[in-house]
DNA sequence: GCATCATGTCAATAATACTGACATAAATAA
DNA sequence: TTATTTATGTCAGTATTATTGACATGATGC
């Protein structure tokens, strides 16, 4: 938007080094914005699903995040899923204690460390995770198939510089934490 | 994680298809994953910037939506805002009392039909536009020009697959308000 | 004239976040 | 051993963004 009036097409080139040619076409203005609009409503699709069922349990997206993260890392200390989750512990905690009152979570106290709460699934947090994110995976499954395993690559080298650098850390040792695998990885 | 143990490795092909080559190894199960976590973490990334900008007006997310599409669409009338947010007139009444109380919008009696309220841009809003815009820019910018032109391509195509049905034409219309351009769109 | 449409507004509620303050128990440093 | 720090839990107060329901006004269209 810095060009103040759009109903006249500006093609330069988004960089201070001037446009030498078209392979730098990608880094119009308007695909910039498009890019953002893109993100903006592809978001919307990629909770949309998820949202839908926690809204017939009455939970909502920060219950999905906290099973999420607590499936992706079991035992998680408390102090480790805020980290990832960026919010204050007040914010966790009603979210928290009802997926534990609600039986979909168990805390255990730490073994070496007897302070710290290690977080579990429970059968039915299990069940309530994989109903979420099969819904989830099925949307990103349809998108990935249409768009082609090259389009996957691109999509994922783009949103990974998209990543803020004080989440590079969170995502790489999300990720470490991962089975090895044959490792495509990029 | 419909894998109930994610200690163990599944390479196995998200398809009904079953696996009959590796062309079809951008469809399993931790592929997907790292997808939706990618999702999480760059959409953070992507509303990072703004948000701190946000925050020293005294204003949020819902501020910057309508800016961004008010600019987007100069005139554009309620009724189409809300259908473009998706949200109910008496969420974003506030949001637009406070824009136009600031001096930010200005909501002009629409000429063919005037029930309608147009909405524009003031000086001052298209300056706070500008400036959100300007940051969000700056990291799209720099994350499509890490990735190359190439996986621009690719995240384009993963994510406007993943927007819903209901917002495709949308999407559409947006665009269709676009300047012509040279389209290499795709 | 009368139903419908576009908008505005009030009230009540909910989810998700924040900061500040204080408590407890365990670990660790002095 | 004592003192401090750390990990967690909780209460209170507040803000943003959303919801639904209800009602009002003025313009449009039949």
């Amino acid at each position: 938007m810095s060009n103040p009036n759009p109903q006249t097409p500006v093609q330069s080139v988004a960089t201070d080094y001037g446009n030498f040619g078209d392979d730098l076409l990608f880094l119009t203005e308007d695909k910039l914005l498009q890019g953002i609009e893109l993100m903006f409503f592809a978001y919307r699709g990629f909770t949309a699903d998820p949202d839908r069922i926690l809204a017939t349990y009455g939970y909502g997206r920060a219950h999905h995040r906290a099973l999420h993260f607590i499936n992706r890392q079991r035992g998680i200390s408390i102090n480790a899923l805020l980290d990832i989750l960026g919010i204050s512990k007040q914010s966790l905690n009603p979210v928290l204690r009802k997926l534990i009152a609600d039986g979909l979570v168990k805390s255990d106290i730490g073994i070496k460390d007897k302070r710290q709460r290690l977080l579990y699934l429970t059968d039915s947090g299990k069940a309530l995770e994989h109903s979420l994110s099969t819904a989830q995976h099925q949307r990103m499954r349809a998108a990935f198939k249409q768009a082609g395993a090259e389009a996957v690559a691109g999509f994922r080298a783009v949103l990974h510089h998209m990543v803020d650098d004080k989440d590079q850390q969170i995502l790489h040792d999300i990720k470490s934490n991962d089975i090895k695998r044959n490792d495509n990885d990029t």
